[in-house]
DNA sequence: CAAGCGCGTAAAGATTGCGTTAAGAAAATT
DNA sequence: AATTTTCTTAACGCAATCTTTACGCGCTTG
């Protein structure tokens, strides 16, 4: 993980204790043991996450992380015995990320600030979803597919039974299965609609329509993508 | 708020109850009872936000988080029965962003929700100044749109529908999608002025309205702007 | 071998969605 | 207050899409 992590908590035992699940974790980590000391901290150091305890000597936490929300975006994950729903809620709405009620166990603090630096770090770059088969190319973000370069057109059916067979890659899709993902439910007995939608889209998307290589039949059973 | 959520969960009374309390907040929400359902809603409805009950009857519920994450980044919160640290550890790190444990308060839920949206929000696109297609210049800081050199005038629902699909340039983005970011939420189902607006846009954009180059319709879809 | 089943193919009908026009209502400008 | 601009509503024809119907082929089975 080894990011940049503040843990601002006036306990002693706990931030020893947190600090080293963090540092097994590869993170460096920096403390501060009251508000002020902290605000500086996070100012300075420039971390990529904020644990904090909302009940610090000098000042509450909620102004924390309002003043910590005036100028950053870093991701703030709460600490608190204070177990009351309005608690959470108004931290959260001040600006707080996640809301871990003591005694809480490592696992899962670790995983929600891995689940925390993985969100933030996966927003940097703008990666794309494709999916490909043949010279066929299917972005599920743009929704955009293609064939050997050429974009190719498909209904709005055509294309989510499309995407209900890439889920499933591979495996053989029955049937019920590919009626209720791209019909909806109360279509699952129409099964012959997918023979007419299957054969558009092997018109569509196979080299030779008539002997498929990817859009496979699996008789009696359902269909089935082979990438 | 007024952000496009979608539930996958298989008990119909929770369903139905975090949807009316999404609705009270002023979401637009989808319903899916099964994974198989649920993955195609998410690839064709475009949400910005995925509530998941784990235990659902068709599959995994992990399957479903690394499914999506293959090819989304939407904030994903995990609802569910176990309260077992390892079943929090193992969904946060399939790619969840946040796991609430069943029985939970609705303020609670809201406020999480709020909480990843805001952040999803505040972490939209690097957003360039200029944006150019075909002859088109497209300044968002002056507001001014040029065609050839030449000043276009566009009237203020004409911008914002332009600049909505700036945004998703690329992309197919939703009639709904783009009514709510062009208008306003509660205009969502009025989608016929969208018809009305692109064939202005085109008139005023397009070198020939009739065939449009980069306003194009993806019917029963919605709109994508190809620069 | 004939009957039945599942699948592929084709084409026509029904439905929905889109483009277009025009005119009235509301808002902004003068 | 008058005028212009902009937004909303309504209506209609056409195109895209979905649904229905029909038929032929190959395979299995009695």
């Amino acid at each position: 993980m080894s990011s940049r992590v503040l843990i601002i908590e006036d306990d002693p035992v706990i931030r020893r204790f947190v600090r080293s699940s963090l540092e097994t974790e590869g993170c460096e980590v920096f403390e501060a043991d009251c508000a002020g000391r902290g605000l500086i901290e996070a100012g300075t150091r420039q971390p990529e996450l904020l644990i904090l305890d909302l009940g610090l000597p000098d000042r509450d936490g909620l102004e924390v992380i309002r003043d910590v929300r005036s100028w950053s975006r870093i991701p703030i994950i709460v600490l608190s015995a204070r177990t009351q729903e309005s608690e959470k809620v108004a931290a959260l709405d001040a600006g707080a990320d996640d809301y871990l009620v003591k005694p809480f166990g490592v696992p899962e603090l670790l995983a929600r600030v891995r689940a925390q630096v993985r969100r933030q770090a996966s927003m940097a770059v703008g990666e794309q979803a494709v999916f490909g088969f043949g010279d066929v190319t299917v972005d599920m973000i743009r929704r955009r597919v293609t064939r050997a370069g050429e974009e190719v057109h498909l209904t709005p059916i055509e294309y989510r039974l499309l995407t209900a067979l890439i889920r499933g890659h591979g495996r053989v899709l029955t049937h019920r299965q590919l009626m209720t993902d791209a019909w909806g439910p109360g279509y699952a007995e129409r099964t012959h609609y997918l023979r007419i939608y299957m054969k558009q889209l092997r018109e569509k998307l196979e080299q030779s329509p008539a002997q498929p290589a990817h859009l496979l039949t699996e008789t009696g059973v359902g269909y089935r993508l082979l990438s």
